[in-house]
DNA sequence: GTGTTGACAATCA
DNA sequence: CTGATTGCCAACA
């Protein structure tokens, strides 16, 4: 029965991980985007998620609304962005996606 | 069980 | 851009 092997990630945390995980390049999506397609939760339960267990995926895709990255790593963020090629509106902080074209919707 | 905090979002000043 | 305010949901002390 289900009960002898331990996970590491709750459910709700492994289905972040793997929306995450299914950005494609050049593409990013914000908390509350992301909190939605799964329809449960919001976006601070996938930012904390994130903040968790993120260390296993790209975390520097998921910013917020407003096209900003996640405090304390924009530098780590910008270069991911510019080597992906991920529309930007501004290539020097405060660092912005180009949300209008950069937004992934699952399509 | 209550109150605070948080890798949020939206609106107003 | 900064700051304040409200709404949202879950973790934590």
């Amino acid at each position: 029965m289900p009960d002898s092997d331990s996970q590491a990630l709750d459910d709700y945390s492994a289905r972040v991980l793997d929306v995450v995980d299914a950005i494609p390049v050049g593409q990013v999506m914000s908390y509350g985007d992301i909190a939605e397609y799964l329809g449960s939760g919001g976006p601070r339960q996938v930012g904390r998620v994130l903040a968790t267990y993120g260390g296993g995926v790209a975390w520097w895709r998921v910013i917020h609304s407003d096209g900003t990255p996640a405090p304390g790593h924009e530098a780590v963020a910008l270069a991911h962005y510019l080597s992906e090629g991920t529309p930007l509106r501004s290539a020097r902080p405060p660092v912005r996606v180009d949300m209008r074209n950069a937004r992934w919707a699952g399509r």
